[in-house]
RNA sequence: GUGGGAGUAGCUCAAUCGGCAGAGCACCGGACUGUGGCUCCGGACGUUGCGGGUUCAAUUCCCGUCUCCCACCCCA
């Protein structure tokens, strides 16, 4: 038997209802901040985000499926392709090729499969499902500004509310500008250089390759050393200070519940400044719902000519739809009612009806002609249809059909031209 | 990539010391020819994850492998 691949999953009905209601309800949060919708690659060239992610992210250092192109061109032979790891990359790469900065400034979301290749867990798979959004603009257009940031964290609130999700809890960090960034990661490495050997293994490769995740160690041993580590809130150049205030402020002042944690850091290496987390309890390890940042200086790293700041997010949908079922049950879509065609000649008759309901917006399934009524009974029961609509050879004589609630047993006689208001009621 | 647990019918799970692979639910048919849910009767259902080894005999013991789950790592 094939299977589906090791990290990758069927998405069956009735789970499925659950993702379309996440979805519709995503978009009508979104539609109400006045985002729109991007759709980019599923796969792009490998420098995109060997460049835009990092080098020496985990993501890009073992994590992406990557191949060499056999295309007959010359120009695509050996091209080097990724499947996306991520989709701010080929946001911003879309922003660029499509000169999008001379629209001012753009707040777009996108909903797709994403790709790494990590061990499967529980909340982790190969292919994940990643909602996000993306404001990015010139600097002139507001990109930058701290009210960009608050409103964005201000939606996600506005949107786990919505969708129900009871419990969650945002933390919230200022990682810095980039070059506040260099002068903290100088006296990280400075402080733990003298600690580093009492501390736990991977803690030790961490100081060399990537001193931020040092903070991130869950390790207790290591805690009471953490704490003596260098704050990055110590290393913000003023304007940084200042714009991670603004943000605090105006999420205060709306009312959105936060945390600050100094210690968050995010595993790309284009975050700058702002960078926040959405946890929730009861999701296992993988506890982070939806993380992001801003990035104000990926623009330029991938080739714009101008700098285009910008801050974005993305929302972990398998997670999401997890955190969801623990407490919603499962919306089940039946049908407003079952047609019973009964008895040889009657198909026909039937499917005359189902086209006249179903244009008239009522949900129809067709039964055949060839089940004797009662299995039709069943049938229409175990789908939990409303209705049975039964099409015999008296109803058609006389255009009039039987027409029963299947819930209350309530059987009536209804003419055709009134079957499609009687049912919606 | 590392460590631990688990794989038996569509689902949830049994199977004594190594001795004919089972139950409940679900499914199909009938009792019941145009009226469902209840009941009764019957039916179908398996490469015991896969491959190898030991044995007269393996779901059971051994080795390998795959997948899933949990955790680390990392991230969403």
């Amino acid at each position: 038997m094939i299977k589906a691949v090791r990290g990758t999953r069927d998405l069956l009905p009735p789970e499925t209802a659950l993702w379309n209601h996440v979805e519709s309800v995503v978009r009508d949060v979104f539609r109400a901040y006045n985002f729109q919708e991007i759709r980019t690659p599923i796969f792009e060239e490998t420098q995109l985000f060997a460049r835009g992610v990092g080098e020496e992210t985990d993501i890009v250092a073992k994590e992406m499926y990557t191949w060499e192109d056999r295309g007959r061109a010359a120009s695509d032979h050996g091209q080097s392709l990724t499947l996306r790891p991520e989709n701010t990359a080929g946001v911003v790469r879309a922003y660029i090729e499509h000169k999008l900065g001379d629209r001012g400034l753009n707040k777009l979301y996108y909903i797709g499969p994403q790709f790494r290749r990590e061990r499967p867990q529980k909340g982790r798979y190969r292919q994940f499902y990643q909602i996000g959004a993306e404001v990015i603009g010139p600097a002139t257009s507001g990109s930058e500004s701290p009210a960009r940031d608050a409103e964005l964290l201000e939606m996600l609130a506005t949107l786990l509310d919505r969708l129900g999700i009871q419990n969650w809890n945002l933390q919230l960090n200022s990682v810095g500008s980039s070059s506040d960034r260099v002068r903290f990661n100088d006296a990280l490495r400075e402080a733990l250089e003298p600690v580093k050997d009492k501390m736990c293994g991977d803690c030790q490769r961490r100081a060399v390759t990537n001193p931020l995740r040092v903070l991130d160690c869950k390790v207790p041993e290591d805690q009471p050393t953490i704490e003596t580590l260098p704050r990055v809130y110590d290393y913000l150049d003023e304007a940084s200070k200042k714009h991670f205030e603004e943000v605090t402020t105006i999420l205060e002042s709306v009312g959105v519940p936060f945390e600050i944690n100094h210690r968050l850091v995010r595993g790309l290496d284009y975050y700058t400044r702002t960078a926040f987390e959405f946890t929730h309890g009861a999701l296992g390890a993988q506890n982070a719902i939806l993380g992001g940042g801003r990035y104000d200086g990926l623009a330029e790293l991938l080739g714009s000519p101008q700098p285009a700041p910008g801050i974005g997010f993305a929302i972990g949908e398998d997670r999401l739809v997890m955190a969801l079922q623990e407490a919603a049950g499962d919306l089940q879509l039946k049908p407003d009612v079952y047609i019973a065609p009964l008895g040889a000649g009657m198909n026909r008759e039937a499917a005359k009806l189902a086209r006249e309901l179903r244009r008239a917006n009522i949900v129809a399934e067709l039964g055949d002609e060839t089940f004797r009524l009662k299995k039709s009974f069943e049938t229409a029961d175990k789908i939990g249809a409303r209705f049975i609509l039964i099409v015999g050879e008296n109803e058609v004589k006389a255009d009039t059909f039987a027409l029963k609630n299947l819930k209350s047993g309530e059987q009536v006689s209804v003419p055709r031209a009134e079957l499609g208001q009687r049912i919606h009621l």
